[in-house]
RNA sequence: GGGCCGUUAGCUCAGAGGGAGAGCACCGGCCUUUUAAGCCGGGUGUCGCUGGUUCGAGUCCAGCACGGCUCACCA
């Protein structure tokens, strides 16, 4: 190309580009250009900060006028600016990130002419680092008169709105670090987040537990009863899928001789998106040997009951108009007990198994082929789970259903297994790890029928899970909790997708 | 995937057959303890997209796209 040629299309660029700016885009832009031309490092590598603005509130804001002055306290404090107050020769403007904001003062007389000019080129938006002094306004607030100030990045799009924000939910979530910039509070629910999911690894490490990582990538997807995303591995040339559950690794690792392993990671179900579903999600999952269901439960009320003394400080958390508590101990009760009490459906129809598929076949008309247990597990989905508000642990449900869990020794239709609700949500399933190799592989051919017959979440054979029983797992319980939903009870929030930092959104 | 609702300025929203609007933000002017700073002046727009009805469509109709709620599925 030649250099003409090159110009050319270089104006053409920019002229493309400003015509999809917007005037207050154009504004910020040439303001950059003038920074430029002042020498100004548009991109500079670094600050030398004395203070985060939390560190100047919490350390600051008790002391008097008085006391502050006489402290003479100097900080070097960098920031976003938020807000800004021009007053001919003297200039108030907020700076923040998403903990807490600070203001500070400039005047012309402090900073000299040609700086008070300067940051006139500067914008709501802009990252700047404020050198001065801190004293109290005449409202009490704790205020930085600027000494001096340093440009540390533009913004080159205008923010939201200053009394309304960014309310448009998609947006939110589409770009999520405009919702921190704009919602401060937001950024709670990841710090409380992030705690919870801290408090559990010490939790689990106290009790002589050890963090693994098993693979994410299965060859044969299993440990749920789920449609999984499909990949391929090129060099391999092996369709491997992404993991719809962790669940049969551990146990792997069980029989290895590990005898508590917990993991934190994403699952990722191919199914559809709700308020209670992202297709990747967080679970925590562990196995303990020598254990069984009920210690499961033991240990699932002593963590999430004292995650929420220790995080939340309280046992009593709120969520919507229910105040749950999370005090000990949690009810229990049998699955055909909650589907007798709570799903409205007499007693005595459930004798009639022909007819319970028939219901469950109108509740759910996708599924083909349904079960008697099946069945069931619809009608409790359908018409049990969102009546169960206090953490209530549902035991022993279908065995049909429960595919990788032991029969109770009474009852070979029934598994030695719990889901826990909370919030109308199923927030763990946990059971009495199936051990026999020959049961389990039996179970697995029923599981490929029901998928032959058009069952798609059906467990898929996994003959070297099959063959790792073989060598002896020894009585086991293990538990999956999501962590997602758990966040959401704690956070208070009735979306999935507020509690996660990037929800998959459809792309535009 | 179904149902309902939404999409208008950078943001938050009004406008429901006939002039493209408000507040904040932005631009120009005044203003050295303001804080939803204030005062004077300025509207910056592909009314989500594509068609249709109409003399005339932001407004009515159809289709599409994206989103929210909800149902289905799932944890």
């Amino acid at each position: 190309m030649s250099e003409k040629k090159e110009q050319q299309s270089k104006a053409s660029l920019n002229k493309t580009e400003d015509s999809n700016k917007s005037d207050q885009e154009i504004v910020r832009f040439e303001k950059m250009e003038k920074l430029a031309r002042e020498n100004i490092n548009l991109f500079p590598h670094n600050v030398k900060k004395t203070h985060s603005i939390i560190d100047v509130i919490e350390g600051f804001s008790s002391l008097s006028k008085e006391d502050l002055e006489k402290k003479n306290v100097k900080v070097t404090v960098p920031g976003r600016i938020i807000s800004i107050r021009r007053m001919g020769r003297a200039t108030f403007f907020h700076i923040a990130d998403c903990r807490s904001r600070l203001q500070a003062y400039l005047k012309e007389d402090k900073v000299g002419k040609k700086n008070y000019q300067l940051f006139s080129l500067f914008d709501i938006g802009d990252i700047i680092s404020v050198e001065g002094v801190l004293f109290k306004t005449r409202t009490e607030e704790l205020t930085v008169l600027a000494d001096s100030f340093t440009f540390l990045a533009k913004c080159f799009h205008p923010l939201p709105e200053k009394w309304h924000g960014l309310q448009d939910v998609e947006l939110r979530y589409r770009k999520r670090y405009l919702d921190l910039i704009m919602n401060p509070a937001e950024s709670e629910v990841f710090r409380l987040r992030s705690a919870m999911i801290a408090y559990i690894r010490k939790f689990f490490d106290q009790n002589g537990y050890i963090e693994v990582e098993t693979p994410m990538m299965h060859s044969v997807p299993g440990g749920a009863l789920a449609r999984p995303f499909k990949t391929f591995h090129n060099a391999l040339g092996m369709d491997l899928y992404l993991r719809i559950a962790p669940e049969l690794y551990l146990k792997r690792l069980i029989v290895g001789g590990f005898e508590k392993v917990y993991e934190i990671n994403r699952n990722f179900r191919n199914e559809g998106i709700s308020s209670e579903h992202n297709p990747e999600f967080t679970m925590l999952e562990f196995y303990q040997a020598y254990s069984d269901y009920f210690d499961m439960m033991e240990m699932t009320e002593e963590l999430i009951h004292g995650m929420s003394l220790s995080i939340l400080g309280t046992e009593d958390v709120t969520f919507g108009d229910n105040t749950i508590s999370l005090k000990r101990p949690w009810k229990r009760v049998t699955y055909k007990e909650a589907l007798a009490s709570y799903s409205g459906i007499a007693p005595a129809r459930f004798e009639n198994k022909a007819g319970i598929i028939e219901l469950a076949g109108t509740l759910a008309p996708d599924k083909k082929g349904l079960s008697y247990g099946k069945a069931l597990d619809i009608i409790f989905d359908k018409h049990v789970k969102h009546n169960l508000i206090q953490p209530t642990f549902v035991i022993n449900p279908p065995k049909e259903v429960s595919p990788l869990a032991k029969a109770t020794e009474k009852n070979p239709d029934e598994a030695e297994r719990f889901e826990l609700v909370m919030c109308g949500m199923e927030i763990a399933n946990a059971f009495s790890e199936l051990s026999d190799p020959a049961e389990q592989k039996k179970r697995f051919e029923q599981q490929e029928e029901a998928r032959k017959g058009g069952d798609e979440d059906a467990h898929w054979i996994d003959t070297d899970y099959i063959h790792s029983l073989e060598y002896g797992l020894p009585p086991t319980g293990g538990e999956g909790i999501g962590i997602d939903r758990l966040v959401m009870i704690f956070a208070n929030r009735k979306s999935i997708r507020e509690v996660i930092l990037f929800p998959l959104l459809r792309q535009k």
